[in-house]
RNA sequence: GCCGACGUAGCUCAGUGGCUAGAGCGGUGCUUUUGUAAAGCACGGGUCGUGGGUUCGAAUCCCUCCGUCGGCUCCA
């Protein structure tokens, strides 16, 4: 039985193939890393004024062929490095020499860090390093820790799958390479099926479900990244939203509204101008003194109703929440479906408190987060964003070591499973991120709650304590949803679009198997009854056939189906067609009207995930 | 913004230098009055993303811009 280790060995022996394919056929090319990823590899590959493309896709598979029929072996070989370093220069490979370089000098090649632990682990290992390894297939030779397969015939089944531009190690000043991606699995079934499995994925895309359940659209006249929602989409949004604020309030939030244009001041004043400034949308004013902005967040608003009023600690803390849009000119390239907008509306919420009441603030909010995702029937990971060594965060060193802990000790005592991510925190605090992932695996960062000790300094909020002094609040910035944008694209793909029915934008459809006229007035007695119970029912009186007005509602994934006819009419009673995965059991019930009306109001007040029908 | 791919009817797509650009679904009209996933017939519907170029001739080849998609960077 082949493990793991076997298929990771596997994909990173292709990757070097890869290479050495391309070293043949562009002999100039100049590489960057090579490492495994999920389900597969990638090379950063730099050739100079040429490209590679798509179409070359074929060549470098049949280069890559014959290296592996040839069964060229792996060889392991060790140089100082010093000599690796001068190796690097003689055979033109740069980025290599400067990858060794810094081995040399910090024992380590890792810009990023994702763990500290682990990198710590890599740092006592590596800084006591003065050899590195090398592998050698053929005529290629590259530094690399391995481990590799034993020959290159070994390596199972591969494609090529897709080319990117990547920055060299990660950053934008530095020059751009293109990275080759492949996949690769033991068995051409397993490749197969991988790519068949994606193939299907593309069909839940929320993008796509968006458009075949008549939720949202994006026009280009209106501009891109600007969605607009349909009557179906805006019932998610709304019954979503309801439900984020309905459970705040129970944690004492209080509404408000604010203004969506701003003086830039403002935001010069909170520390988001000089960092965010260049991506955001200016206002023009007819004799306007200063510059406005379209609103691009809500907390300095937030700041500036609770600056209203002298406030005491018997006041606090103080909760204001708030749903609405912020405007942000995110650059074309980072734009995606409802994942990444131009408008984005957050579910927000501040709390102003001091710091002794952090921690069941805090706790509170990991429980409306908890309460709300399990509703939703989501599991999301837990990743405590903290500062690095960057110098791109204000506030004191000491107020941020204190913020971090409190974040992992609420984390831990919640027993989440949790990994920190140094580097991620926003500028003026560290966060929990609560994240959901796509069909295709990227991260969507959705409930968060955020520590801030420095923007209530920067704008001089206060309350007077007990003992009549003047102290500076402690802000939790938090969001539920993140984005109901965000938010409704991890959803739209977490539900295939089989939406629970208190989300459901239609509950319950009646169809008419004709178009008689005591049909028609069964169907409105029906609408009659289920006035003040607040559902959301269509009536399918056309003139199609009944199977049609079904396989329709089918697709609209309607949880509720009912044909009416003469049948119903005698009988007063209905039989509900249930939508598949909200029940086990496929009997017909014969139900009564009113009481029908009642199980799915029932439904939609439980938010139940499935028919008691 | 950067690298790569793509853009034909409302939707899904066919059409790779040569007649008036096609199909299915959807839409509209008529016929039909229907019983749990697609009734029949007819009719509409296109500046082939945009602007320019090459050519006797461009949806098709080249360039610009716009937009979408896959990545990179960024993400308060």
């Amino acid at each position: 039985m082949k493990n793991d280790n076997h298929l990771e060995a596997m994909r990173h022996s292709l990757a070097h193939i890869m290479a050495s394919a391309v070293l043949k056929l562009w002999p100039h090319a100049k590489f960057g890393v090579g490492p495994t990823i999920d389900n597969g590899f990638y090379y950063d590959i730099d050739l100079g004024e040429t490209t590679i493309s798509q179409e070359d896709f074929v060549n470098i598979e049949k280069e890559m062929k014959v290296i592996i029929k040839s069964d060229q072996p792996f060889i392991l070989s060790e140089k100082s490095i010093d000599a690796a370093i001068t190796w690097a220069k003689e055979a033109k490979q740069p980025y290599k020499e400067e990858l060794l370089n810094d081995l040399k000098r910090a024992g380590t090649t890792k810009v990023k860090n994702i763990d500290s632990d682990e990198l710590g682990i890599i740092n006592s290992i590596e800084s006591k390093l003065d050899k590195v390894t090398f592998y050698q297939n053929g005529d290629f030779i590259d530094l690399c820790r391995g481990p590799h397969l034993k020959s290159t015939g070994e390596v199972g089944a591969f494609k090529l799958t897709k080319i990117a531009g990547a920055y060299w190690r990660g950053k934008d000043s530095n020059p751009q390479m293109q990275r080759l991606y492949g996949v690769a699995f033991e068995t051409e079934g397993e490749l197969k099926d991988y790519l068949d499995n994606l193939e299907d994925a593309k069909n839940f895309d929320h993008r796509k479900l968006g458009q075949e359940l008549d939720l949202f659209l994006i026009s280009p006249l209106v501009g891109s990244g600007l969605p607009l929602f349909t009557p179906r989409g805006t019932v998610l949004r709304d019954e979503l939203n309801k439900y984020s604020q309905e459970l705040r309030k129970k944690i004492g939030y209080k509404n408000v509204w604010t203004p969506h244009i701003a003086k830039q001041k403002l935001y010069e004043m909170s520390g988001h101008w000089e960092k965010f400034g260049s991506e955001w949308l200016s206002v023009k004013s007819q004799e306007s003194h200063d510059n406005l902005v379209l609103k691009p967040m809500n907390c300095p608003h937030h700041q500036q109703i609770y600056a209203s009023k002298q406030r005491s600690y018997r006041d606090l803390p103080i909760k204001y929440m708030e749903t609405t849009t912020d405007y942000r000119d995110e650059k074309a390239g980072e734009l995606l479906g409802l994942s990444r907008v131009r408008s984005i509306t957050q579910d927000d919420s501040h709390i102003f408190c001091t710091s002794e009441q952090i921690d069941r603030c805090l706790s509170d909010l990991v429980e409306v987060v908890r309460e709300f995702y399990k509703t939703l029937d989501m599991d999301l990971e837990v990743r405590l964003s903290f500062r690095d060594e960057t110098d791109k965060y204000l506030g004191e060193a000491n107020l941020w070591t204190k913020a971090e802990k409190m974040i992992k000790d609420v984390v831990e005592s919640k027993k989440l499973k949790y990994y920190i991510a140094k580097g991620d925190a926003a500028f003026y605090g560290p966060k929990i991120d609560f994240i959901a992932k796509d069909l295709q695996g990227r991260e969507l960062q959705l409930a968060t709650p955020q520590l801030d000790f420095v923007q209530p300094q920067r704008f001089g909020l206060k309350y007077t304590d007990e003992n009549g002094q003047e102290q500076t609040p402690v802000m939790i910035h938090f969001a539920l949803m993140g984005s109901i944008e965000r938010f409704l694209a991890a959803y739209i793909e977490h539900t295939k679009g089989k939406f629970p029915v208190w989300l459901a934008p239609e509950q319950v459809r009646l169809i008419t198997v004709n178009q008689e006229k005591q049909t028609l007035k069964f169907a409105n007695e029906i609408l009659n009854k289920a006035i003040g119970f607040d559902l959301r029912i269509e009536v399918d009186n056309s003139n199609q056939s009944v199977g049609k007005k079904i396989r329709e509602s089918e697709l609209y994934k309607v949880p509720y189906t009912v044909v009416i006819g003469e049948k119903e009419i005698k009988s007063g009673k209905i039989q509900p067609r249930i939508r598949e995965d909200l029940t086990k059991s496929k009997k017909e019930t014969n139900i009564g009207i009113e009481e029908f009306i009642k199980i799915v109001t029932d439904e939609s007040k439980s938010k139940s995930l499935s028919s008691s029908l």
